[in-house]
Formats: structure tokens, sequence, C-alpha cells
DNA sequence: CAGTGGTCTAGACCACACT
DNA sequence: GTGTGGTCTAGACCACTGC
């Protein structure tokens, strides 16, 4: 493998002169190499060429591909390191992200306990309280660019901490790509449900963004949550990106903040 | 001026040849030039040798003070203005970050109204409650590493959006760096207040770490916010740093959310 | 126009991981 | 040892700003 490359790119069949690329800004506005470099890359984890964990090609196969310089593909590389889609990793190569891995599994859980660190509590104990497939309605549909009544699937679950239901959240996502996904299968999957979806659904969550309110415990949270109703609860909406910017979950989720907290670092 | 440059890193008087710069590594752990760079701008910056707005030498004339490639200052510099310390301007130089800019005016403030944007509403109306000198209890002390007692400045103060109070928050500064800071000279000051830190303290604030919770609101915020005590509101435990690190401010606000939340990005 | 940061190249060498 | 990413250099040229 990964001598068959993708052909809108390669250059012409008897090209032999290293000249600096076949690539040129079309007209307007300027973009330099190393950006274009990077959406061709980008193009490739989008197709799935390299998947999650995996390595990409060294630096010098992309500078041979792109028929730039090592350091031009570095510093795209670099950026492309720095959001978070590839990891680096001196002396064995570059990898696609995942979140698979130990170190980045909870990558997207801003909720800490209050003391200790993530590690000092153990796993969390999951459960699938629903999981059904429904039509979307406006206000989910928008944030995840579909049509109001095309098909999504809803699930439930909650998360408790040594024994204590600490989260419940619910969480929609478009029927199309996640055809197929059932309560056991989630059940039965251990590790965070993003990996899952990488590796069942190919599809990797690659950025998010959430709105935090406070607001009162309803009925049915409180049960779940086993707090009084009308308790402040956290309440965290997320809208869940992949590859280029394509919304592909929408996630509201209680968190009860008694002995744990939502940690946000500002720069 | 800048042409007085400080002792401890400049080159024998004598140095003719462009050796690879006078710094080594001194033994167990390596450490790249131009971290060595990044360490020594640092230095500057917190001795206040270039002020918050104002430009920092040249490329060229670092490079050539560190007696190093521009290659290697650049990639410092590169570090510097992603953790947002530096600021490049391309053709006309790099400056140090300051809150007193209208672009990056209210860095550290997640609240978001729910339609529009920050500029949508205008600036917020500030009203100060009160500013006292007191002695630090246990839990503020610590954070800000005083010891117990030790002389503390604490100010509460309300912001209201069109007119509707929504943030209600106790700042607690060392008294040492803020001595001379009064409620009238926070009143009298237009602007935010860390660009009057910057101004009137010499303190710039780099990064911060927040901690949030939903609480019920108590007597005395329900009346400052004008909502019903016990009504949920969001709990934002703050703890401000300079450079290197050094805490420099704890603040405890209350957010009112049933028109604005705190918006946050993960990746 | 000169001066700034920004891009791109080419080559040398270093630190690290595997085998 | 070989191959990876990481550092450092030197020089050329480009884009932007302001005089």
């Amino acid at each position: 493998m990964a001598t068959t490359f993708f052909l809108s790119t390669d250059a012409p069949v008897g090209a032999s002169e290293p000249e600096p690329s076949g690539l040129v800004t079309p007209t307007p506005a300027f973009s330099p190499l190393y950006q274009q470099i990077k959406v061709l890359i980008l193009k490739s984890l989008q197709a799935g060429e390299w998947k999650p964990g995996e390595p990409i090609p060294s630096e010098m196969e992309l500078a041979a591909r792109f028929r730039v310089s090592q350091g031009t593909v570095r510093k795209a590389i670099d950026e492309l390191a720095a959001e978070n889609l590839l990891i680096r990793r001196q002396g064995k190569g570059t990898f696609v992200a995942t979140h698979a891995e130990q170190h980045l599994q909870y990558r997207f859980l801003r909720l800490m306990p209050d003391s200790g660190d993530v590690t000092s509590e153990g796993p969390a104990e999951r459960r699938i309280v629903d999981c059904k497939r429904l039509r979307a309605p406006a206000d989910i549909a928008r944030p995840l660019a579909l049509r109001t009544g095309e098909a999504v699937l809803q699930l439930r679950r909650v998360l408790a901490f040594q024994g204590t239901p600490t989260i419940v959240e619910d969480v929609w996502l478009p029927g199309g790509p996640f055809k197929g996904l059932t309560a056991e299968r989630l059940a039965a999957y251990r590790g965070p449900m993003y990996a899952l979806f990488e590796t069942e659904f190919g599809v990797h969550m690659v950025r998010a963004e959430e709105k935090i309110r406070a607001v009162a415990a309803d009925a049915v949270s409180a049960s779940l949550l086993r707090v009084a109703q009308g308790e402040p609860l956290l309440s965290v909406e997320r809208v869940a990106y992949t590859y280029n910017d394509v919304p592909m979950e929408v996630r509201r989720g209680l968190y009860r903040t008694d002995t744990h907290h939502y940690k946000n670092a500002l720069s």
C-alpha cells in the first residue's frame, strides 16, 4: 500500500524537474503553498486514505508527492498537529489523531472531580437509557445541517462516577452516517463513544462547540441523577464536527456539579 | 532606545565570529536553542523591557542580539504568538499583546448573548459595589500564592447588558502589586479592567483557568441580579496568571444564563 | 522606497525509536 | 544502522506597511 497515490494532485508522468510544484494560486487571494498542501492532506484524511491511529507518509514522501520541499510539508503538518488532527511522534512518524487512545481518551469531557484528577476516580459507569430513530425536529436539524423531518438517531445515557449518577445526556446523530447504531452495540462497546464512532462508522470528531447554562432539574433529569427537582444543574449543549467543519452530532448534557466542576482554560 | 541591551545574554565585547551562539544546554535535559531564546524573550517581557502594545525589536535585531539565525528567533516568536503573548503584524512588526485593544478586548469573557454577537448589545454597564482591603482568608491566599492573612484587595461589581444586571463578581487581588487601587479609579477608568491593570499597575494577565458550576442564587446575589432566590446561576471561579504562571487574581462570578450562555470551543 | 514579517528552499546535523 | 521527526542555518524572494 501507500504506493498508489490519488490522481488529481500527481504530477504529469514524465515530470523530472523539481520545479516548485504545479500548484498555483488561481487568481484573486494569495494562498501560500503550505496552506494548499494542508488542504490536500485534509482531503486525504477526509477521504479515509489514512485512518485514525495509522501513520501518514513521512515528510520526505509527502514532499516528493507534492513536489515541494520538506520544510513546506512540515509547516502544513505543524498546523494540522496544532489543531489536533495529526499527532507527531519523534522517531516514529506522524499519525492520524484518534479518540481511541489512552491519552486523548476523554478529550472533549471537561467535567473534573473537585479533588484529584480524572484517573483518581476510575472509568465512568455508563448506562444507555434509550436509543431510537426519529424525525429531526427543527432545533436539532438546523445545527446538523439536515432538513426538518430527516431521520436522526437519538440516544440518552447516564454516566456515573463511583456509583453517583453525574451526567445525563441526549445525543442526536444524523441517520445516514450512523445507520445501524443500536443501544446494544453501544452498550457492548468498551471505550469512549467517539472511538466507537471512528471504528464502526468512520466518523472522527475533530472539534466541538459548547454552550453552557445553569438550569433547574426537571422531573425526569432529577430522578435519573437522583437529585431534588429544581436543583441547579449545568446544561451543556454541544455541536461536534468532523473534518472540514461538517456537523455530526448534537448533544445536550446535564451535569451535577456538587462534587465535580467544568474545567476551562483561557488564553 | 533599543540599543542598550540587557547584559547577561550579551556576547563578550570582542566577539566577531558568528558562531552558533554562546547559549549551551547546561547538562541534563536537552533544550533546543529556540526554547532558550523563548525564555529570554519571556524574561524581557516580564521585566517590562517592552510594554503591552509596544513593538518588540525586529526578528533581525533579535537574531543579532542572541547570535542566532532569524529562523530560530522566528520559531521562538511563533510559539509566543500562539500563546497570545505577542502579536505579529506583517509589514509592521511584532507587538506585546494587550487587553487594551479593540479586538482582544474581552478575551477572557466567555458569556455571549443567545442571539447576536458581542457587538450587538454594546458595551456593558459597570457598577462597582464595593472595594476594600482585607486579610486574605485561606481559600483566597492559596491560589494567589500568598500566606493566609496577607493583605488583599477585594472588590465586587455588577455588569449589566442593556439594562439587565447579568454578572456579579467578586475579585481578589494581591495587595502588593495593586497598592493604591480604589473604587474611584476603577469607576473612572474607561475600558476593560485588565487594561487598567496593565496601564496603572504594570500587570498583564496572560492566561486563566476557570471552574464552572451551577448554583442556586443566594439572597444577596439574587437581589443584585434581580432574580428570585434559589434561581440557577452559573458560578465561574477564575484564577488569572501573569507571565511565568504567577497568579495575580482570583475571581468568582455569578452569571445569569437566561439570555446569555457561556461559550466554549473544544479541540 | 526601505523595513517588517511571511514563504520557500536546500542542506547539515541532532534526538529518538526500532531492529 | 536506518529511518523518523526536530533543530538550525543561510539565502532568496514575496506580501504588506508606511514614508
